[in-house]
DNA sequence: TCGGTTTAGTCCATAATCTGTACATAATCC
DNA sequence: GGATTATGTACAGATTATGGACTAAACCGA
């Protein structure tokens, strides 16, 4: 409901570029003649915006040329992945990771950067951080890549620029700076993990995505788009309540899904996931008892989430991607058994495609997103 | 993600009106000269625009005028309640209503006609809002209002004009036809009462509507705007779980929220909500606990919801309006005890200040949004 | 092989809309 | 009463899209 300003001249040409390059990017290469048709335009104005983008290195001539039908064979335009690029970035707990990604999603570039993030001073980490922002952007513009934008992704609450609660990093109210001289913006990382999975996994449009790590997140995605909330807070999945009288949660409430569901519940003494895993596959009974103690309650958790939600299908990710073999029984059948009659299926429970990129991943996509969306303001047209 | 088509000249300037008659729309009367400093519009434009909204009917010149200032005074240009109007219908358990609303979201006629629609034949109800429908705007016209649209709301899921599951009416799969031959669509109850909140109650722009009826429906309403999830299911927050191994409830899961604080559960064996009111008011213990048992059930699941879906504030709306003094307590208590340090401050708990005529208003209230949305193509510009 | 047909893309005159400066108008200030 | 200030309109100019004519490049059929 923010004042809306009005629309003139160059605002109804930026509008026409951004619509023109989003057919291009909906629906792979086209010539001027079904942008023309697609958009509603007419081919002079189609050819005319395309030169533009063209020449902001958007678009580029050439791809699949559609030929064997009557009549002069028109020239394809797709996105051209050969001169702008975004970068990607992530705070996690145990690693600082970077990727560049050029227009047509194709990652072009990757950098992981182990480290100890438990309670530590962010004026380290994201010095550490603004390192490896160099390094890589050094190293993508050798490429000939000139990257126009930067989104971060931190396993917190996120308002604005500031990281108001990353509980287990221990940081709070934490400002993060611009760590570059572009456009960025700052996400929590369940959030761009779901983008992660629209863009660069399934592709399907409308999905909850869930998280699991430490915490338990999840980032719902609506035809294509994030849904945040009132103060970008929403998909805390993780303290919606499974057992009121349950056993005390650090975030003050009782009988949380984090309780039953969350890292430490599901590994207890162990030292790992993989560790885990191999315990699974050789059918230890207090592992698999652990997983499904955990899919219960999982499984409780998603049916209050899909009855005020209403996604699509439910994607496991994070932690949850290795164990979906052993969870996926449990949570279908509390799902399948609870949402009984009141829509005609649950929604299909899959498996995220991508793992642990998925955060990096979507950051870098977000701002893809951007370009293709506004690219008069992103490219400088 | 569907297919966005190009701005042409035309869709400049529908969009300029929407601009203009939004910015009037939003903060009351305005000069043509601070209207054009508000859209960024030469004051030119802006008065060729006005003049296209005045000669629709949608604005008149009048209102205000700021006098007392230096310079030539301007004449206020604001929102016409003379000409255009909208009709809200509603059909409930055991009445159907109708309203109809002029531009300046003033209720220019009210009708209520009692029936008993439990378990009842869509083809007789609808034929009989039919009929409400031809009176109430045959009596509008009376009055010099042209009715330019109408909403529907039903307590049940809907999908396009097709209202899928009306469990307390017993309607399946029930196709409602145009009721009148004008823009006409059919929403959700609760959805619709959150809206009606929006624009005749509180005017808060950020808030969980929660509609207490025989079922518990929800509407998130987000920077003005409901969300409706993928299906248009989202906010059935009547069957978030609250005990994992509770009752069976109707919907074929078990300790849903409607087990606990539904109507029948609230009621027990009383005959209506006033009656429970009065034995409320005279302190009568049995009455007192069943309050206390739904307000619990009903912190339990806002806490769910709360996580989940990151409202700015909750509405309690429907039965619970009366219930409100003795809800507040118990459901307050569980959302701050529950949602502990995840955030500053849980969300603010209000009771809604409009009653049972919420979802008509919101009815006719959302077509007069899409009036301010797109003058053009609704007042035919 | 060659003209006919079909579709793609460009050129250019025209149309729609907004901008910006100039100007008439109407109030206050001193 | 004249100076000042702000509103609202008029008119020429700028920007962008349209639409029909035209050129280009393929296929089709004789």
């Amino acid at each position: 409901m923010a004042a809306s300003r009005g629309v003139r001249h160059d605002s109804m040409r930026a509008r026409n570029l951004a619509v023109v390059l989003g057919a291009i990017h909906r629906s792979g290469p086209h010539t001027r003649a079904a942008l023309a048709e697609m958009t509603g335009l007419t081919k002079t104005t189609v050819s005319s915006l395309v030169s533009d983008l063209i020449e902001a290195g958007a678009v580029a001539e050439g791809g699949a040329v559609r030929g064997g039908e009557r009549g002069r064979p028109g020239v394809a335009v797709s996105l051209s992945g050969d001169r702008v690029a975004t970068l990607g970035l992530e705070i996690n707990i145990d690693y600082l990771a970077a990727c560049v990604v050029d227009l047509t999603r194709e990652v072009r570039l990757r950098r992981t950067r182990p480290a100890d993030n438990r309670n530590s001073d962010p004026v380290d980490i994201l010095g550490s951080l603004r390192d490896l922002v160099k390094e890589t952007t050094a190293e993508a513009e050798l490429a000939g890549l000139r990257v126009i934008g930067a989104a971060l992704a931190v396993p917190g609450t996120v308002e604005g620029e500031v990281l108001r609660n990353a509980p287990h990093l221990g940081w709070r109210d934490v400002r993060v700076p611009d760590l570059v001289d572009l456009p960025f913006v700052i996400d929590n990382e369940a959030n761009l993990a779901a983008l992660g999975e629209l863009w660069f996994g399934s592709r399907e449009t409308d999905f909850l995505y869930v998280s699991g790590e430490i915490g338990i997140g999840a980032g719902l995605v609506v035809d294509g788009t994030v849904f945040r909330g009132t103060f970008g807070l929403a998909g805390e999945l993780g303290h919606v309540v499974v057992v009121p009288d349950g056993p005390a949660c650090r975030c003050g409430g009782r009988g949380c899904l984090e309780v039953y569901a969350g890292q430490d519940a599901l590994l207890g003494a162990l030292p790992s996931v993989s560790e885990l895993v191999t315990r699974l596959e050789s059918g230890e009974r207090r592992a698999l008892e652990a997983c499904g103690r955990a899919g219960h309650a999982l499984g409780v958790a998603l049916t209050s989430a899909v009855h005020l939600l209403d996604p699509g299908r439910i994607v496991l990710g994070g932690i949850y991607a290795p164990l979906f073999p052993w969870l996926e029984g449990p949570v279908a059948e509390g799902l399948g058994t609870r949402l009984g009659h009141m829509r005609g299926t649950p929604p299909a429970l899959v498996v995220s495609g991508i793992g642990a990129d998925a955060a990096v991943l979507g950051a870098a996509g977000l701002i893809i997103q951007q370009v293709i969306a506004e690219p008069a303001q992103m490219l400088g047209l």
